[in-house]
DNA sequence: CTCCAGGGCCAGC
DNA sequence: GCTGGCCATGGA
């Protein structure tokens, strides 16, 4: 077993893993088992330090999973500088998140799950998922299930898609399926630009804007997506006193404010206005 | 009971 | 190009 360590200044595993970009994890020990396609980590802080442990030949998946590399640091002080009271606030409250580097067909599929959906019922649809078309492995002695491919995935039909819970979306997770299966690759989708990106994804049957720039931000690490969804409506609205009702304009408004960064600050803000209405 | 959730598709203008 | 109805499910 590795263990990475790292300052928890700028790495807050609570919310990092609450903030709304991952759907796969839960309480485990002193911290949390956070599980990305076939792998496991167990996450946990100390007084000081965020500490991964993880089998060893994953250490550097991990690395880049947490985005460790990136100097978040600096997109802090970036946010602040925006000199907007909402982004100061929720960025000062957010500080520890950080964006992770998550497997882009996993947040592909993942994220048609989330449209029209509340984040603990897309947990357990994924979780149901995985169970059901994953493979049995275990961490610290522990199982888990991965998530599934898409051939695997692509064998099924529509009516277990609705059995686990999908609803209307069944047909479009189980055409993605067969479509990867055939041959789509998503990791050809590299080399776009995030403009590029998003046309090549909104093709897809099930995808729009909203759960593109999600895949953009959280699968292929584009800072210049910011993905509109009612509670980052409500900020456009409430705290920028905008005066666009159409989501996809919303978005772009904000990554023309906000530049390589916006996705960054879309994330403080989202959690931010999140954890308010829970909190009611 | 109604309203809502990290929305998208399709038909009709 | 834009608008409105509709789409399942379950929690609040």
């Amino acid at each position: 077993m590795q263990k990475i360590t790292f300052s928890n200044e700028f790495f807050n595993i609570k919310d990092t893993l609450e903030c709304g970009q991952i759907f796969r994890y839960k309480p485990y020990k002193d911290g949390y088992l956070v599980f990305t396609v076939d792998k496991c980590a167990y996450v946990y802080q100390t007084a000081t330090d965020t500490v991964i442990e993880c089998e060893n030949y994953d250490a550097d998946y991990f690395w880049q999973y947490f985005d460790l590399d990136r100097d978040y640091q600096a997109i802090f002080n970036s946010a602040i500088s925006q000199n907007i009271d909402i982004l100061t606030l929720s960025a000062t409250l957010g500080k520890g998140v950080r964006i992770l580097n998550q497997d882009r067909e996993e947040m592909l599929f993942s994220f048609i799950v989330s449209q029209n959906n509340n984040i603990p019922r897309i947990k357990r649809i994924i979780d149901r998922l995985s169970v059901a078309l994953g493979e049995k492995k275990t961490f610290d002695g522990k199982e888990y299930y991965s998530f599934p491919t898409a051939e695997k995935m692509a064998k099924m039909d529509v009516e277990f898609y609705k059995s686990i819970g999908l609803g209307y979306r069944a047909e479009y997770i189980r055409r993605l399926a067969v479509a990867i299966a055939g041959g789509l690759n998503i990791k050809d989708f590299c080399g776009l630009t995030t403009k590029q990106l998003n046309v090549k994804l909104i093709e897809l049957y099930g995808v729009g804007r909203k759960v593109a720039d999600c895949v953009s931000l959280f699968g292929f690490h584009r800072g210049d997506a910011f993905p509109v969804d009612t509670w980052t409506e409500k900020v456009y609205k409430e705290n920028f006193k905008g005066e666009l009702s159409d989501r996809e304009k919303i978005a772009d408004w904000f990554v023309e404010k906000f530049g390589e960064n916006a996705g960054f600050y879309q994330q403080y803000l989202f959690y931010y206005k999140r954890s308010l209405e829970k909190k009611k």
